[in-house]
DNA sequence: GCCCTTTCCTGGAAGC
DNA sequence: TGCTTCCAGGAAAGGG
């Protein structure tokens, strides 16, 4: 599940394999929900000619700036990947979006659960505008940390998910960063003390940074998990402290992992470091 | 306004 | 073993 690190990964793989600068000459569309708000023939027609100028992300989205004022966002969801082939590949039954480069290559978009979009706008902001403070940006100080969680009665874990609040980070990171600050993912936001606050908002960064520098979470070899461009996996699994580690021993005080639902989200935590509010 | 549920999809695990 | 059922997951839409 592509959260923060992996889409960085992703960015900054596109831009060593030479995309930016790289002309669109065709497109092609085999699945039309994929390309939300045209039609395949629409986007095939808008896109062509346009030259890939800079690439980037907010929280989940990359976001590719492309000439004429056109912005290409690319969210990968659950299961979307991207890679180059040469034309002459056989298109697989999961690649919805192809892109024929200046260069002889197409970027190609896999997604095997097709929740994956890949957006062309000249009006970005009307996505990326409502979407909260970058965790790693230079915008997130405990202050607005504490304002953002101010007054909010919805669980921590919940509030945590929803991105206009922080962006970027999902279930992985979420359970990790929950961990770190030692508390219980169904702690009310508004029950949390200065101190604890305080703890979450270290473990964000830390638990995002320590993915990015891994280059991201694979978990297992499906059709469905992480893969970044040509096919590299992220190291961080190895990394995880409590998700997926349903009965193994806590990293910091050996008592065993355990897993729940909440907000409808498979949850990992340690029972004896974060304790369960009354 | 806030919060919860449902929907979108398919592969793969679990159950029989 | 082989078939069927169910679950995972982010975000947006719909409902209370």
């Amino acid at each position: 599940m592509p959260e923060l690190p992996e889409v960085q990964t992703v960015v900054n793989d596109l831009d060593a394999a030479g995309l930016t600068g790289r002309r669109v000459l065709a497109a092609d569309v085999s699945w039309p929900r994929t390309v939300r708000g045209m039609t395949p023939e629409e986007f095939a027609a808008a896109i062509a000619g346009r030259r890939f100028e800079a690439l980037g992300r907010r929280a989940k989205w990359i976001t590719a700036d492309l000439s004429e004022d056109y912005t290409l966002l690319i969210h990968l969801r659950m299961s979307g990947r991207l890679h180059f082939t040469a034309p002459e590949e056989p298109r697989s039954k999961h690649e919805h979006v192809a892109l024929t480069l200046d260069d002889g290559r197409e970027l190609r978009f896999h997604d095997t659960r097709k929740f994956g979009r890949v957006i062309l706008t000249r009006e970005p902001r009307e996505i990326l505008g409502k979407l909260g403070v970058e965790p790693l940006g230079a915008d997130f100080d405990l202050k607005t940390f504490e304002a953002l969680l101010a007054g909010r009665s919805r669980m921590i874990k919940a509030l945590l998910f929803d991105q206009e609040i922080v962006a970027g980070l999902g279930n992985i990171y979420i359970d990790e960063a929950l961990w770190e600050a030692k508390l219980h993912p169904s702690r009310r936001a508004d029950t949390l003390t200065s101190a604890e606050l305080k703890r979450l908002y270290k473990a964000i960064p830390l638990v995002l940074r320590r993915g990015l520098k891994n280059l991201g979470t694979t978990l297992g070899t499906g059709k469905t998990t992480f893969y970044s461009v040509a096919g590299r996996r992220g190291g961080n699994k190895e990394d995880l402290r409590v998700f997926r580690r349903t009965g193994e021993a806590c990293p910091r005080c050996g008592e065993t992992v355990v897993r729940l639902v909440l907000a409808q989200r498979s949850t990992h935590v340690c029972p004896r470091c974060q304790a369960a509010p009354d």
